[in-house]
DNA sequence: AAACTATACGAACGGTCGTATTATTAGATC
DNA sequence: GATCTAATAATACGACCGTTCGTATAGTTT
């Protein structure tokens, strides 16, 4: 069964996907907000009426943005640590993971999501909404990947509790890797406060992965 | 000694004054980009022009805007907890402090320096650096109130590694309480991790100041 | 009372915003 | 090759942006 390709459309998805890749990065750092239809049209040479035409809107852009923000992100942070076996050697790389996409500025700005929801946290509408929506996505996934290693009897701990933890860690290196950029050893601070963290819940006899 | 005052410069204070509380409002909500002076003079039925006049700039607007915000803070949050005495318990007053200025909305959009901070942090320019300023500024606050407990014997860490977790459970709960405003238990989730951290690290027979 | 100063107003400037409409181009279908 | 369709360009609109400027008002100083 051969799928028949219209040429059109296969140039539509390609543009609108430099588009949005251009997009995620302006966001990082000057926010939804600051993402423009005329600044994104420039930088990439297309006309503004073009760029409009395939979102319709400035909402339906900055969704889009996001949507396409939460998929880089699925593949950099989520995809790696399920790579590893459930249990605290995922817990770990799920850190680790985190703190290396913010280091190696997966976005340009930092953390997408850190800079989203913080722009949008006190707002009303259909952008805060999502952003509400993928952040208890992820939490939910944090908690769940804690819950497995203690379903392997490698952790003791309330998985909520701990989750909220460590998201609190990982948030706040990357905050204070954009704020205080003499400090270099910010990520080490994280990770030692992390691995702390992780010891004190891991039962008896555990080997740490670290 | 009688200070002579001028009517016209106390006028032009109370001007500006009027103008800043609704700008840190405005700021913590929609940002300091969305911060703008029409709207300021519209909101305050004051004329465009008197509004600028005041600030010259709108990045000195910013500045003063974040000036008046960093005064709201010292009293919302340092003020009440140096009220307490050095040792842990104004460290647990401290934290106790922070949540409630975030839950209690003294500025309506959460912490003013949260929202700010992720706005300005991957840009460059005067309001990046001011906010890097009394971030550092604060950061060092609460290194000094752990040494302070620490130097009494109360408590046995490293500052700087367990002010960095501090202020990590802080934001972290402003941040959840304007994305998750179901889960009203946030700020107890907070307290929680504050206490078992501090707990963590107190030094036998010390008296728990919860 | 006259001269001076500080604050505030109101209109205007050039520029950018999001959006709508109309044309043009490129590919698909017959 | 003509017809239809989808992507892109071009242009225009009203709203708002930060900023400037001339003017009016109110308070001080002499």
């Amino acid at each position: 069964m051969e799928t028949r390709v219209d040429g059109r459309l296969v140039r539509g998805d390609q543009t609108r996907r430099i588009v949005l890749a251009k997009a995620v990065d302006i966001a990082s750092v000057d926010g939804l907000e600051g993402l423009s239809i005329g600044r994104l049209a420039k930088e990439l040479e297309l006309s503004k009426g073009g760029v409009f035409a395939h979102f319709g809107s400035k909402e339906e852009l900055q969704l889009a943005t996001v949507r396409a923000a939460r998929r880089i992100y699925a593949e950099a942070v989520v995809e790696p640590a399920f790579a590893v076996e459930p249990g605290l050697g995922r817990v770990w790389a799920l850190s680790e993971a985190w703190l290396d996409y913010s280091e190696r500025r997966v976005f340009p700005g930092g953390c997408f999501f850190a800079k989203a929801s913080h722009e949008y946290g006190a707002r009303t509408g259909a952008v805060h909404d999502y952003l509400a929506e993928v952040n208890h996505e992820w939490i939910g996934l944090v908690e769940q990947t804690i819950s497995e290693a203690i379903a392997a009897g490698e952790l003791a701990a309330d998985p909520v509790q701990l989750a909220f933890e460590l998201n609190a860690y990982y948030d706040s290196a990357n905050l204070a890797s954009l704020l205080r950029t003499d400090d270099g050893a910010i990520y080490q601070r994280a990770r030692h406060s992390i691995r702390a963290r992780l010891e004190s819940a891991t039962t008896a006899g555990t080997p740490l992965p670290w």
